[in-house]
DNA sequence: ATTATTCGTGCAAACGTTTGCGTAAATTGA
DNA sequence: TCAATTTACGCAAACGTTTGCACGAATAAT
C-alpha cells in the first residue's frame, strides 16, 4: 500500500517550503518561474492531489453531495444518477447515493447517515409516502437540499421536475385521438405531488375534448406489481369498463397488461394502455408499452447544478422552480388500426 | 445554516478542556463520572458528532468504500448496492457508488475519482469488456479491492460470486427434465468470465443426460436487447432449431422471447426460455419468465464485509473467494404439461 | 508525618493544507 | 552609495480530533 504523496513531500524533494509549493502548485505570481516548474513537475512525477479531508477541515466543505432516491432499480433515478455524477464530477464534488426503497422510516436514516457523512448538500426525490417532512426541514436547516421528480409543494427549496400536467395530457389526447372513449386513470398514493399533477393534466384533457370526468374511472394504487394488477382487475371487471388506461408509471401500466391479459382483454384493441416514465422494460413486454419519456439525465444534471450553485452562493439564493418538457413514446399498447 | 457542534463548543460550555472531552465520550476510565455524564448529556444536546475530516486527516483512512457497477438499474446491482450499503452503514462507513455503463472507458474514469475521493478500498463489478486491467492492478497497488459477480482470474483479491456453474447446470437440468431435446446457450461476450462458467455448468448437464454439445447451439451476444433478439433470431431460423434455449441474464431470454413471437414460435410449447438473475421484469414480461436467482443483497454484504475486513486488517491478509448458491425461479416459460 | 500511589485533568503535537504576515536578498531609483 | 522598493520565499496559525505525557491534588501506605 503506497500512500499518497503530500505537499511536505515535494517541498523536502525540491527543498522548498510546504507553503511555496502550496502557491507554486496554482501558479501564484508571488513565486518565481522556475520553482513553479519545477514544483510542478515533481508534483506530476509524484502523481500528487491534495488531501480532501485537509481541505474539508480548512473551509468547512467536503465538496461531496448526497443523492438520496426511492429505488436506483429503477432506470428513471439511475439514469438521473448518471446525470448527476456526471455534473458534479465535471465541478469536483464527489456523490453518495442512497435508497429510500419508498419508505419514509429508511429516508429519515439515509438524512442521519447523509449529515454524518458531512455533505455540503442533498439532492432527494421523496419516498411513496412522505407525509412527515420534519426530517427534511430540519436538514435544510443545516444544508442547500434541492427536489427532483418526486417533490414536495410543503419544502421551500429549488425543484426539477418534468411538466406532469402536460405529459400526462398529451397521453391522454394521445388515447382519445386513437379512439378511447372511457379512459382510466391509474394514480399512485393520494397524497403525492406528481399524482395528483397528472390527475390535472388528465381531466383537462377530457374536459377539452368534452367527456366528462368520471371518478369511478380514478383509482389509486402503490408503485407495485400486485397493488396495479389489483387495482386494474377492479376495473376491468366493473361493468361500464374502460377502453383506455393512463397510468402513473410503466410498473404500474404493465400490472394492468397482466390484468387485462388475465380478463382475456385484447391490448390495444379492447383496451389501451399508456405508462409513464419510458423505462426500458417498456419496449420489453409485449404488447410493448407505450410511455412518456422524461429527460432523466438532463432533469439530474440540472438538480445538481442548482444544488452545487446554491452551496458556492455566499449571498442568500432564490429557489429555482425548473420544469421539463416529456415525449410520448408510442408502441404497440396503444396502436389501433 | 447552522454550523455543526465541535469538541471545542462541548468544553467551552461543560468547562474542561478539549481533551477531556474526547476521552469522556467515549467513556474513558481516566475521566470521572460525573464528568462524563455531563460531558455526554451536552453532547447530546447540542447534536454533536465528529467531524469526519479531521478523523481522516489523524487516521489517513476516510471511512469510506467506493463502488463501482456497470449498471444500477440492473436491479441485481441496485438490489447489491442495498446490502453493501447496509453492511456499510452498521460498521460506520459512507459508500460511494458509481457506473460503468458498461465501458472500460468509464470505468477507468471511476477509478481514477475513488482514488481522488480518498476512498479506503473499492468494491467492483467489471464492465462487460474489461480486456486491460491495469487501473485495477494499480489501483490496487494503492488501497485493498474486492470483486464481485463480474470477476476476473487476472486480479489476485477476495471475489464475491454464485456458484455460476453450479446455477447454469440446475437451469439446463430443469430445461431437460421438461422435455427439451435441443437446449441453446445464449452467451454474452467471450472473455467474461461468468460467460464461460455458465457454459460449464451447460455443457456438464448435457453430458450427465447424455445429450452431445453442438457448438452451433451455443451462440454470442451482448446485454443488450436489440443484440440478443438478433442472435435468437439467427439461432431459431437455423432448421436444427433449438426446443430450449438458456440465457446468460434476463434481458437477453427476453430478446429471445420476443425473436421467438416474432417467428410465432410457442412459449414454452415450440421453445422453452431460462433466464438469469431472476430481476422483478422476469414475473412482469408475458408468459413469465422462469430464472436463476442470485441471493444479490447477501452478495452486496459480504463483499462489503470482506472488503472493510481488509481495511481493518493490519496483517497482511489473505483473499477470500466465496461462492453461494442459486436457486430455480420456474415461472411460465419452462412450464409444459 | 512523610512518601508513594492513584486519580482526574490539561498541554501540546500531529495529521495536510492554506494564507496573512514577516523578512532576507535582489533590484531599482536617486 | 545609500535608501526605497520589489521579489521570492519561510513562519506560524488555523481547521477538529486524538493521545502520550506531565502535573497537581487527593488518597493510601509506611
Amino acid at each position: 500500500m503506497m500512500k499518497q504523496a503530500t505537499i511536505k513531500d515535494i517541498a523536502q524533494l525540491v527543498g522548498v517550503s510546504a507553503s511555496t509549493v502550496s502557491r507554486a502548485l496554482k501558479g501564484s505570481p508571488e513565486i518565481s518561474e522556475e520553482t513553479i516548474k519545477i514544483v510542478q513537475e515533481t508534483a506530476k512525477r509524484l502523481n500528487y492531489f491534495p488531501n480532501k479531508a485537509a481541505l474539508s477541515l480548512l473551509h468547512f466543505k467536503t465538496r461531496t453531495i448526497g443523492v438520496i432516491v426511492p429505488n436506483l432499480g429503477y432506470s428513471f433515478f439511475s439514469t438521473a444518477l448518471e446525470g448527476i455524477e456526471e455534473e458534479a464530477s465535471k465541478r469536483g464534488y464527489t456523490v453518495i447515493a442512497s435508497q429510500s426503497l419508498e419508505s419514509e422510516e429508511k429516508e429519515i436514516r439515509n438524512v442521519i447517515d447523509m449529515k454524518r457523512s458531512g455533505v455540503d448538500g442533498v439532492l432527494i426525490s421523496l419516498a411513496q409516502y412522505s407525509s412527515q417532512l420534519n426530517h427534511l426541514l430540519e436538514l435544510q436547516s443545516q444544508m442547500p437540499i434541492v427536489l427532483f421528480d418526486r417533490v414536495s409543494d410543503n419544502i421551500h427549496c429549488s425543484k426539477i421536475f418534468v411538466n406532469n400536467t402536460a405529459g400526462a395530457f398529451s397521453a391522454v389526447e394521445h388515447l382519445i385521438k386513437i379512439g378511447c372513449k372511457r379512459i382510466a386513470y391509474m394514480a399512485g398514493p393520494k397524497n403525492l405531488l406528481i399524482s395528483n399533477r397528472r390527475k390535472d393534466g388528465y381531466s383537462m384533457s377530457l374536459y377539452r375534448n368534452k367527456m366528462k370526468v368520471d371518478e369511478k374511472l380514478i383509482v389509486h394504487c402503490e408503485f407495485s406489481h400486485t397493488s396495479a394488477m389489483r387495482a386494474a382487475l377492479k376495473l376491468l371487471k366493473s361493468k361500464d369498463r374502460p377502453d383506455g388506461i393512463f397510468a402513473i408509471s410503466d410498473r404500474v401500466a404493465i400490472g394492468a397488461m397482466a390484468a387485462a391479459k388475465k380478463l382475456n382483454l385484447r391490448i390495444p384493441e379492447d383496451v389501451a394502455i399508456i405508462g409513464f416514465n419510458d423505462e426500458p422494460i417498456a419496449g420489453l413486454v409485449s404488447p410493448s408499452l407505450s410511455s412518456v419519456r422524461q429527460p432523466a439525465k438532463v432533469i439530474g444534471q440540472m438538480a445538481a447544478k442548482l444544488l452545487i450553485d446554491q452551496i458556492e452562493a455566499d449571498k442568500v439564493f432564490t429557489p429555482v422552480i425548473k420544469s421539463y418538457m416529456t415525449r410520448l413514446s408510442i408502441r404497440e399498447s396503444t396502436k389501433r388500426k
